[in-house]
DNA sequence: AGAGCTGATGGTCACGTGTCCATTTTTAGC
DNA sequence: GCTAAAAATGGACACGTGACCATCAGCTCT
């Protein structure tokens, strides 16, 4: 592979000065930087950013943490900030730690090997992975955490404002009438710790109601936890005449599962759900979402993580919340008279 | 950040001696070894992959390049190679070109930039980087096409078989009786040089039928495009008694064009499509797929790969096929006795 | 005319590692 | 107990670049 030096032989010229056509072209004589542009051209040269990382002490290089890449949500998230990167001069390393914090800590090894100047992540759940992102980020790794954060997370984060979302959908269900509302899958500190079902109890006695204690259980946040979930849900001797599904993935498990039991939507129980997928809008009846701006806040993201590495802020830290939208489309209508009858 | 001679130097041994305690342990003796690692322990060194692949020649790194990060079939092929690549220790640097070719371009200079051992590529539509590919190939970059190759590719590549697919589909639909059967979107040199809508005249041929010229329109195999595909071929004269979706994104917009048109799947008209996609499943009626062993391809193209790679044998070209599954959920059925009414 | 300045170009070195070769220490064999 | 071989350890250098400093010709200004 052709280096520098040999496009400096090529051209007649000192190494440095072919250098010089690449970084500050207008410091040389035009004859020179034709000449040098020539050979460049003639010998198929492309600087290689690996000796350069290595000399500068700074990688042109991101990593990005996943937390569920078949989620579309995380697919749409990908698609912005590699927009963004590309925009910007910077490649990108994805990872996929498919919520395992054993996973997530094999692939910040990794990240850390090849000494990404920036990493942006979502965390695995119940994850000890805070010390050695605490340890990356003094070595020189700029980190940001997004759609969740550590408890006293020490980073910069770009999130939806979970507990908007979570009391405009609570506040939506509760004026079309209903009061049994239940989410699919509770709070829990270690193993689902996220705002939107921390908030739900707030939101709750915002509108002057109580969560109902049969309906809280802890699950994991995947489709098919969800579908076993609601099948149980739905057939307590007085089960709720709302589902309010967390995240896209649930709602389809949810959906399955009513479907199943032969029970209507909106007719005799109506769903709620957050995030947009194009699936939501196919289905019988569409879908009730609660929308997050994903394009924009992987941009913001980028932009954030990037400010910092280019001026040498590691230390800076940012926080950005942004707004959800409610989209409504029919899977959300007053409860039945006389509630949801039980399925057993 | 700690380096190896920080590393030596706290263990109160000779660089090389340390750098042995990472990649030949064996050779040191058990107290000097265990030394070392205490050293690497305390330090929290992490080895720089940057110096070592300058060094070495050759980065731990692969490329992969998909055409659209958005659909499920992408989001289940980067999981399958990430994690095929962690098993590894290859990084995995993910590119989306959005089938653009001149995303793709830009991406691929960075990636030859970045100098990765290989790269994984769905190409992107009517595409002019051949040569790029090629110059990349020269330069020491294995290339692997995956999901669809360029005619003549010089490339190895892994691929469903398309033919055996369409093939399955046709003779599935003709079996149910149907005879009026369309693609979404025709074969075109440049615009969407698929195998699957190439193949698709020779299957028809197979069991005695011949294409229907009015079906025959080129699109762009998206959503939109194949919603719009669907309203047209719905409205003709004499509409097709079966849609034969060759992409899981131009489903989703078949099957909306058809709900809007008043359709009843399958008894006025039917359907079925490429790519076992969650939704398949959820809506109303349950689709009939043909499925792709996504997992098993993506795991194979980087044991191509990295084979190819690690054996210095760059030149070497292996091509694989595999057969997709079908699998029948009630989206198809035998035509109405009277043909589809059109819907104009 | 000489000093000072600017524009254009050249030379040297270090980033952290892996590889190759050299040296020292220990073990085996008789 | 001595030699040869093996085990264990050490030293030097290059990968391709970017940063820094050096050089030199031509020009302006006094």
């Amino acid at each position: 592979m052709a280096n520098i030096l040999d496009v400096a032989k090529r051209a007649g010229v000192a190494p440095t000065t072919a250098k010089r056509a690449i970084h500050e072209p207008h410091r040389l004589a035009p004859e020179t930087l034709a000449r040098v542009r020539k050979a460049i051209e003639e010998l198929g040269y492309e600087p290689d950013q690996v000796a350069g990382s290595l000399r500068r002490g700074r990688t042109q290089t991101l990593g990005l943490m996943v937390g569920n890449i078949i989620e579309p949500f995380f697919a749409a998230l990908i698609r912005s900030i590699a927009r963004q990167a590309r925009a910007r001069g910077y490649a990108l390393m994805v990872a996929d730690s498919e919520y395992d914090s054993g996973i997530e800590l094999q692939h910040l090894k990794m990240f850390r090997g090849q000494r990404v100047s920036g990493l942006i992540i979502r965390s695995a759940f119940g994850s000890p992975n805070l010390d050695y992102l605490v340890q990356m980020h003094k070595r020189g790794t700029y980190i940001l955490e997004i759609d969740h954060f550590y408890p006293n997370s020490p980073f910069s984060y770009v999130m939806l404002d979970g507990r908007q979302c979570v009391f405009t959908g609570v506040k939506y269900l509760y004026d079309l009438g209903h009061r049994r509302i239940a989410t699919l899958g509770d709070y829990h500190p270690v193993i689902t710790p996220d705002e939107r079902s921390r908030v739900f109890p707030e939101a709750m006695q915002a509108v002057g109601l109580a969560p109902i204690p049969e309906y809280q259980r802890v699950i994991e946040r995947s489709e098919e936890a969800a579908y076993h979930l609601t099948l149980e849900l739905m057939r307590l001797p007085e089960p709720p005449t709302a589902l309010f599904s967390l995240t896209g993935s649930e709602a389809a498990g949810a959906f399955r599962a009513l479907k199943e039991l032969g029970l209507r939507i909106p007719q005799d129980v109506s769903l709620l759900t957050f995030d947009n997928y194009s699936w939501t809008a196919l289905v019988t009846p569409p879908l009730d979402v609660i929308e997050q701006p994903v394009e924009a806040m992987g941009q913001v993201a980028v932009e954030i993580v990037l400010e910092a590495i280019e001026n040498q802020t590691l230390d800076k830290v940012v926080r950005k919340r942004f707004p959800g939208r409610l989209i409504r489309r029919g899977s959300c209508a007053p409860p039945p008279a006389q509630g949801v009858k039980s399925r057993v």
